[in-house]
DNA sequence: CTTGTATTTAACGTAATTGTTATATAACCT
DNA sequence: AGGTTATATAACAATTACGTTAAATACAAG
């Protein structure tokens, strides 16, 4: 599941968590976003990048400013990756199956 | 939270997620853990000091063993910290103050 | 004590990530 | 058209991440 690779990986980044949560608010531009922080503009612009292909946020041309908004819907397969492996270790065994499944275990006889 | 940066980036790698799902099923040792996977015995170790590192699991001295063991509690505020922006965009703005706090934003007028 | 097994550390190469500054594109306004 | 604002891309450097192989450590067993 590369997907969930790209949105655990964009939740890593304490940056892209607070544009995040800022987001959950309502939506912003990309000015909007960027006052808060130190850092420069293109490196805001690359981490909405990181966050609009891990599917996180959407943008949209809004005359010459780009409105960004939260597509918390991303989050969904993340959280149940967590809920799913912490209901295992207490005993939930039933969903055995689509847990192994679910978590893309790279085998050694798998010949990509 | 410096822990939520480790507990996401170590959460983001598929090898890693594949280690924590066969823990949930049952303590390992490292031999075990490493058998399901083309790449080496190093590489799984460092995998596993990441995991140690975020505090998702715990390993201890077997005889000439290593055993590790699921610590599902590490997930807790990564699971959380999803759940609450993802209820702020569905309208519960209630508890507001505490989501910013939670959230780190590294503001402008932080001087480290 | 020597040897074998399990696991980690060291040294190293390569690719990805994150930041910066300079430049480009797009839209708006005289 | 020409100038200004908003945002993205290019080019580059520094850091981190992940893999490999070879050597080190820790324990068990003859």
């Amino acid at each position: 599941m590369k997907n969930l690779d790209a949105t655990f990986a964009a939740l890593a980044d304490p940056t892209r968590r607070a544009i995040l949560a800022r987001l959950a608010l309502g939506e912003a531009t990309v000015g909007e976003l960027c006052a808060p922080f130190e850092i420069s503009g293109p490196a805001i612009s690359r981490h909405l990048r990181v966050l609009e292909e891990a599917a996180l946020i959407s943008r949209a041309r809004d005359g010459q400013h780009r409105r960004c908004r939260l597509t918390p819907a991303a989050m969904g397969p993340a959280a149940e990756w967590i809920e799913t492996t912490r209901a295992f270790w207490n005993g939930s065994f039933d969903k055995l199956d689509e847990h192994l499944k679910r978590t893309s275990p790279p085998k050694k006889d798998e010949k990509p």
